[in-house]
DNA sequence: AATAATTTTGTAAGCGCTTACATTGAAGAG
DNA sequence: CTCTTCAATGTAAGCGCTTACAAAATTATT
């Protein structure tokens, strides 16, 4: 593997001249920013990232912290992020944290240790106070689907409390009064402001919240089919219900179709951050759009402007609306 | 951000010491260990990886090539591969070609650049030539889902003529006589594997090929439902329809919904790759399971072993068989 | 106690780049 | 023709580590 010295020799100039035409800053005469290009093609020359980011300090990678690597929300706020970034010639490295505050901390001092220029995390298990040291460490950091007080400039969030509201307002909007609904882990805020937007729909419509009447999952499909099968037990009868991701919708539309319920004549479900996936069940899914698209490409956008001086083609913002998307599993009573 | 020299100066040793207990590999007496690890702790320090990487050559890290960083199918690659490489000590660097040459491409050298120990490549559109190149260039590489000539070592690969030949197979013992077929791109080796053990399946049955029989999806779902649509015109009254992937036949489910047929009753609907959500698709989809998951890990644990000196806890191997995944949308006839 | 063998620690030379500063040389000014 | 000026290039000092090799300290041997 050539070196940039091999490439100067061949070239007949410096180090340094080679540095500058690999840079582009510096001014470098044509004639010598050709012998140099040549001598770098001919001897097939590739940067050494790795030294190039400890003399410069600059990695031109942003570290990404997601809590998996699979699934439709994380798959696609990985995409949206690497691609934008990735227009502007700044690399990912993405790192799980499986929503455990051990790995989440373990995979964010990777990150550091990488020497990412900037932090994009999804992070759900560290502290708040943890957050606050790192950004007051200097390292440029933004906080997706995450409110920390007094780091609002760092942060995206869609409005969940406003979502978990939008989606049982629906289903009272068509007529349901007896509505049921599956939380995600409740000492995730999003799962609980989604469920505390929820009460607060049934109140306002004024039916009287019962315990019964929800379940405690754990965003993943197969709780859905248990939220459901124990719901039935639990608070039966009830015609509408709701869940706070799509995932456990689908998981509950399953077992709900085992129970031998048509949806949605017999029983509405509605879910929640319209994964792509939710589009191509069966009844299509109707649910709450969380703009984790958006959410991802102004995190990236936001790293660009403040970390690289590339700025943003659309303004920043920090609060994102979900929205009701109709479909077809939520039917009028 | 504290330097192994700050360390050294706290602990009154010198770099050497320090950077051996870090690495515990020399012998470092109890008493000067102890001193260090406490200047470490004192001063947070966290060593800079970039730096180690540069003057050790190794940086613990392998790229990981994918086409996307959504969907299931390379969700659970990068799950699977980052999973037990974490647990060694080791980092994955995630990128996405795109299937687009040039962003494969560009791809591998960007892993290449950041000096990754190793290179897992899901690699679609780069010539096999290339592929040759990388392993002999030094760098250890294994390539997964692509057989390449000269490259066994390197390659995991699922037996797709096989899994196709399963598929049809499977349509055929149930009954089926007129069966159609949504294929994946037909550039792509797996996409033309899997036709050719359709077609050969057929042809043990006797029954004659039609080419009307045949749509050329690009393995996303809404390709699917096209699928579905063309099909009914140039083939109809097909009895059974196999998908060259899940996506596409959950795609192909729907069509085949909105056009009035009942699964499997009415049409029969077998998928490939048997991915996550397969099994919550109504009806649950009859499919071939193709191993990604343990090809993920023999690709993981042949770096480990090969690059790593960490011995393989499961014999490495390289051909992988699809098996056929029997749920709700096959119908006998 | 003196010497050898062994363990522990220190010294210093890189790893492949960037970049402040110094040098060179050609063009312009007088 | 000499003196500035400024663009083009070179020199060399790091960036924060690892690691041969050398030196010092400790322990074993006689």
């Amino acid at each position: 593997m050539a070196t940039i010295y091999q490439v100067s020799e061949a070239a007949g100039v410096s180090l340094a001249t080679v540095s500058r035409v690999m840079n582009g800053n510096a001014k470098v005469s044509e004639r010598t920013r050709k012998k140099v290009e040549d001598a770098m093609a001919s001897l097939g020359y590739q940067p050494n990232a790795i030294a190039q980011s400890l003399a410069s300090n600059r990695t031109n990678s942003v570290g990404l912290l997601v809590s998996e690597l699979h699934g439709s929300y994380f798959g696609d706020l990985m995409s949206t992020v690497e691609h934008v970034l990735k227009q502007n010639g700044k690399h990912v490295i993405i790192t799980a944290g499986h929503v455990d505050e051990k790995r989440e901390h373990e995979a964010i001092e990777f990150l550091k240790s990488r020497r990412c220029d900037a932090l994009i995390l999804h992070a759900e298990a560290v502290s708040d106070d943890y957050l606050k040291t790192l950004v007051d460490s200097k390292i440029p950091v933004v906080v997706i689907n995450r409110k920390v007080d007094a780091l609002d400039e760092n942060c995206f969030v869609v409005d969940n409390e406003r979502g978990g509201y939008m989606a049982t307002k629906a289903a009272i909007d068509a007529g349901h009064k007896k509505i049921a609904y599956i939380s995600g882990p409740l000492f995730k805020k999003d799962a609980s402001d989604r469920l505390a937007g929820h009460k607060r729909a049934l109140q306002e419509a004024g039916v009287t919240f019962s315990e019964n009447s929800v379940f405690e999952g754990d965003f993943h499909e197969s709780s859905g089919q248990e939220g459901m099968q124990h719901l039935q037990r639990t608070f039966s009868d009830f015609t509408a219900l709701v869940c706070a991701n799509d995932e456990m919708a689908s998981g509950a539309m399953t077992a709900a179709r085992e129970a031998g319920f048509d949806i949605p004549s017999q029983l509405s479900i509605i879910g929640f951050d319209n994964v792509l996936f939710s589009r191509y069940l069966y009844p299509k899914l109707t649910t709450i759009n969380n703009p984790i698209h958006a959410m991802g490409e102004m995190a990236a956008y936001w790293v660009l402007q403040h970390v690289y001086d590339i700025k943003s083609p659309i303004p920043i913002e920090h609060l994102f609306e979900p929205e009701v998307i109709n479909r077809d599993t939520l039917g009028k009573l």
